[in-house]
RNA sequence: GGAUGGGUGGCCGAGUGGUUUAAGGCACCGGUCUUGAAAACCGGCGUAGGUGCAAGCCUGCCGUGGGUUCAAAUCCCACCCCAUCCGCCA
C-alpha cells in the first residue's frame, strides 16, 4: 500500500519503480482519481459547513420561538445536491483503493534490474556440490527405503501430498526441532506458535490478498489455511503502536503451510518440492523505518547458518526486479544443491518488505516521548523450508547402497540415528 | 448452535437528539516551582482531507454500511467483531 502524498509528490519515480518490477505505471490512473476525488470532497465539504451552520440556526430559532422557514427550505436545498456528491466521492475513493490494494511494493535501489529469475544475481557459494556419479532423486531414494508413500497420499488426498513414516517422519521433525532450537537460541528469536486459519484482514495485511486468492484454501467458515507463517506473526504488530525500544520484534515458527499452487500445474509434480501442505520454519523482524536493511542481511544469515550446519552446499542470489514478489523491496533466496537434480533449488527466501505490509496493517512504532508515529518496516523469510531440507538431506547425504547418513547435527534429534535405512 | 452484554482518541471511560466544540482520568510533551527529581500547578496532546504565505479556518471519522431528522456517538435496520454463560467437543 502507498502514500497518496508521496505520489502526489513523486509520480516519476513511482511509475519507475512499478516498471522496474514489471508492471504498468499507475501515476497517471492514480492521480486523476484523486484530483478528482479531491474537487468532489471540497465541494461537498463547502455544503456541509453550510449545512452545519444552517442548522445551528434552526435549532437557535426553535428555542427561541422563531420561525426558521428559510432556514429549513435553505437546508432542503442542500440535501439536493449532497447525496450524488457523496456517492461519487465514495466511489472515486474505492477506486482508488482498489487500485493501490493491487499494486506491488517497489523494489529497493540496489536491486538489480532483470526480467525474470535469468536476472537474479549470486551473491555468495557456500560448500562444494558434490558431483555424485548416479546420484538419485529424492523420491526414488525414499520410495526405495520404504518411507515415502506417494500412492497412499494419493488415495488420501490426491497429487501434490506426501505420507512419510518411519525414520524419514523423524527426520521431518528433527530438521523442524534443529532450526526452531538454532534460532531461538543463537539468533534472538521467540518461539511462537499461531493459528493456522486465519480472517481475510490479516492476508489482506500481508498482501496475499485480494490478489492471489487463487492460491490459497479457504474454509466454509471464511477463514483461511495460512500459505505461510509470515501471515500470523506479522499481523501480531496489525494495529499496534509499539515503543521504539522494544524493537526489532524477532518471531519465529514451525508450521504447516498450504497452498493451492493453482498456477503451478505441470511443474514439480513428482516429489516433495512442490506440495499443497508443507512444513516450514518462518522468521519474522519487526523493525524501525531505520533498522530494516541490518536486519535483512542478518537474518539472511541466520537462514544460512541453517544449511550450514546441516552440511548442505548452497549459493545466496539477489533477486532481480522482475523476480521479486508481490509485498518485497528487496529479497535474497537460498538456493540449496540437489545432487539427483544436478542443480540449486530455492529453499529459503528472505524479504525486506519496508513499510509495504506495514501500512495496510497499521503497525506504528513511536520513540519515548516522541507525539508522531511511523510505520515500521517488516521482514519475513524461511529459516528454512522443511520439506525442501528434507530433500536436500535425501539427496546429499545419499550412499551408493541407498542408505542416507544423517547430518550430525541432527543425530540428539533423531534418537542417535545415525543412518537411515531399508525398512519394511 | 443457543442466550446475554458490549465495540467511543495511545489506554481507561462519560455521553440516550441541538450549550459535545466527544466530559473526566491515565500516559505523554512543554512550562512554573526545585540543588536535582517527585509532588503540585499552568498549558498542550486523535486521525484523514480541503483551504491559506502564515496564524488559522472548514469537512469527515464514536465497529461497518444503510435509514429517520432541519440536526445522530445518541433513534431505526442489516452486517462484522469481542466477552461471558449454556450446549457440544480434543
Amino acid at each position: 500500500m502507498f502514500d497518496l502524498r508521496w505520489i502526489r509528490d513523486n509520480p516519476a519515480a513511482f511509475d519507475d519503480g512499478l516498471t522496474r518490477k514489471g508492471s504498468a505505471p499507475a501515476a497517471a490512473v492514480v492521480l486523476d482519481l484523486d484530483v478528482r476525488r479531491r474537487a468532489v470532497q471540497t465541494t461537498l465539504q463547502e455544503l456541509q459547513s453550510r449545512r452545519n451552520e444552517a442548522s445551528k440556526g434552526i435549532g437557535q430559532a426553535l428555542k427561541q420561538g422563531r420561525d426558521a422557514a428559510d432556514l429549513v427550505a435553505e437546508v432542503a436545498a442542500i440535501k439536493e445536491r449532497t447525496p450524488a456528491l457523496e456517492e461519487e466521492d465514495r466511489q472515486l475513493g474505492a477506486s482508488l483503493d482498489q487500485i493501490l490494494a493491487t499494486l506491488p511494493n517497489l523494489p529497493a535501489e540496489d536491486v538489480p534490474d532483470g526480467p525474470d529469475e535469468s536476472g537474479n544475481v549470486e551473491l555468495r557459494r557456500v560448500g562444494t556440490p558434490v558431483a555424485l556419479v548416479g546420484a538419485k532423486e529424492h523420491y526414488d531414494l525414499g520410495e526405495a527405503l520404504g518411507l515415502m508413500d506417494f500412492a497412499a497420499a494419493a488415495k488420501l488426498s490426491g497429487a501434490r501430498f506426501t505420507v512419510l513414516r518411519g525414520a524419514l517422519a523423524r527426520l521431518e521433525r528433527a530438521l523442524g526441532q534443529f532450526m526452531l532450537d538454532l534460532h531461538t537460541r543463537e539468533h534472538g528469536y521467540t518461539e511462537v506458535s499461531p493459528p493456522l486459519m486465519v480472517r481475510t484482514e490479516a492476508l489482506y495485511g500481508t498482501s496475499q490478498l485480494p490478489k492471489f486468492a487463487e492460491d490459497l484454501f479457504r474454509t466454509e467458515t471464511g477463514l483461511w489455511l495460512i500459505p505461510t507463517a509470515e501471515v500470523p506473526l506479522t499481523n501480531l504488530a496489525a494495529d499496534q503502536i509499539l515503543d521504539l525500544e522494544e524493537l526489532p520484534l524477532r518471531l519465529t515458527a514451525l508450521t504447516p503451510c498450504f497452498r493451492a499452487e493453482a498456477g503451478a500445474a505441470g511443474r514439480d509434480t513428482r516429489g516433495m518440492i512442490r506440495q499443497h501442505q508443507f512444513w516450514k520454519v518462518e522468521m519474522v523482524s519487526i523493525t524501525s523505518p531505520d533498522d530494516s536493511q541490518a536486519e535483512h542481511e542478518r537474518m539472511t544469515q541466520a537462514a544460512e547458518t541453517v544449511l550450514t550446519r546441516l552440511g548442505l552446499p548452497f549459493r545466496t542470489v539477489t533477486l532481480c526486479t522482475g523476480d521479486l514478489g508481490f509485498a518485497a523491496q528487496k529479497t535474497y533466496d537460498l538456493e540449496v544443491w540437489l545432487p539427483g537434480q544436478n542443480t540449486y533449488r530455492e529453499i529459503s527466501s528472505c524479504s525486506n518488505c519496508g513499510d509495504f505490509q506495514a501500512r495496510r496493517m497499521k503497525a506504528r512504532c513511536r520513540a519515548r516521548g516522541d507525539k508522531a508515529t511511523r510505520f515500521v518496516h517488516t521482514l519475513n523469510g524461511s529459516g528454512v523450508a522443511v520439506g525442501r531440507a528434507l530433500v536436500a538431506v535425501l539427496e546429499n547425504y545419499q550412499q551408493s547402497d541407498g542408505s542416507i547418513l544423517v547430518p550430525e547435527v541432527l543425530h540428539p534429534y533423531m534418537g542417535g540415528l545415525t543412518k537411515i535405512e531399508t525398512h519394511g
